[in-house]
DNA sequence: GCGTCTATCTTGCCATCGTCAAGTTGACGG
DNA sequence: CCGTCAACTTGACGATGGCAAGATAGACGC
């Protein structure tokens, strides 16, 4: 193994896996430093060589989910007909919530950060998701050849999009949907998302006013 | 003050507010049991007698916030016209939003337990949710009069008006949102949401399925 | 008025945590 | 062989959550 690092090998990506291990057992909320460490077998100072504090260290787990999401923003626009907006806005809602639902440890820490509003505005993980939103908000952009997705409309049909999923994918992780929407599936959810998304087009122009409206 | 209470007078009351205190100044992720014991004027152990742990001054802070945003409800629901379907619906979800961004502490903290699901279900925290949330249900299920929700689909309407609303509550919160839908006001983030309402409603049998399609 | 009781609150303690300063290890160039 | 420098360790500090034991003071029966 001959990797950039010296003595671990590749104490970088062992935190990170420790990290995924810890939230996945027992959330972001428990998640400490030294047991980290403990894991990936190194003293308890070791991760601040590479992450500085322990936000750091989240910030890095943080930016590493976003670009997996991003992936699957890309995957689920290139497999698709891009001419059918319908089709191609449920694709990138089912790719959002199987994200969130797949993958609970990251989603939870990438929306979890608790950072004051200086402190995130240009850190390395705002930058990351905003170059996670940006794809989504380009593949529906690219829609704009298709009548139901406007030049003017595109921005806002993509916020509303990713802020319906995010809502429901968040309920539905924190098991605040089972009361509310009894005793349903995932699918069902999911079938539920789709038309939002579809009213989101069907609605047009009275779907929601635009930045441009100002 | 003639009170419940023993020593302090109201050291239940106190203690909470030291909590809005310190999760508004701080975040809820910087609140210690110990500092809102110091600001209330107690031992480091006094909390404990009241709310058992850390835990559980934090659910009763939830759930003081679910009370808060139930009242929301009841007074969004009472000043429209029923009969309106849009109108009571845009009432409702203008209502959540401003809850949101109006005490974002409360808010934090309701959404932010961070409890497994076994610790979740059944709890007083639990408890207040639904109630909360049922109340917008019935919101909803009193507008089946009118023809544009049924019976069968006014429990998906609720659910996806709140999962939108959420979502988008929490990015604006979370300064996700400036990133993506340019520089906007809330107002206007607000009016893309309406238009996610009238969506819901003008989608109409093809917005979504429910749980009766099972 | 008095003794007892019980909820309320305090004090002292412990393991753990995040962070910092100082020291140690080991690969590499010259 | 030696200096250098990044990677990592060690040890310490203050702060935290939780627990056990004790102190306090209002309530209640008589």
């Amino acid at each position: 193994m001959t990797t950039d690092t010296y003595h671990h090998g590749d104490l970088h990506r062992a935190l990170l896996g420790a990290v995924d291990e810890i939230v996945s057992e027992k959330g972001f909320q428990d998640l400490s430093l030294r047991e980290a460490a403990r894991r990936a077998g190194v003293s308890h100072s070791a991760p601040a060589h590479h992450f500085g504090d322990k936000d750091g260290l989240l910030d890095a787990y943080a930016i590493e989910g976003f670009e997996l999401l991003t992936e699957r923003f890309d995957r689920a626009a290139a497999g698709v007909d891009r001419v059918d907006s319908v089709a191609v806005l449920e694709s990138l809602g089912r790719a959002y919530l199987s994200f969130a639902v797949e993958d609970p440890a990251h989603y939870s820490v990438m929306f979890n950060h608790q950072k004051s509003h200086d402190e995130y505005m240009g850190s390395d993980l705002a930058v990351a998701a905003d170059a996670c939103f940006e794809r989504l908000a380009q593949a529906v952009g690219s829609l704009v050849r298709d009548g139901r997705v406007t030049e003017a409309n595109a921005r806002y049909v993509a916020t509303m999009l990713w802020g319906t999923c995010h809502g429901i994918a968040v309920l539905w992780n924190d098991d605040k949907l089972p009361h509310f929407y009894e005793d349903h599936t995932f699918d069902e959810v999911l079938d539920g998302v789709m038309g939002v998304i579809r009213g989101l087009l069907q609605g047009g122009a009275g779907a929601g006013r635009d930045a441009s409206d100002r």
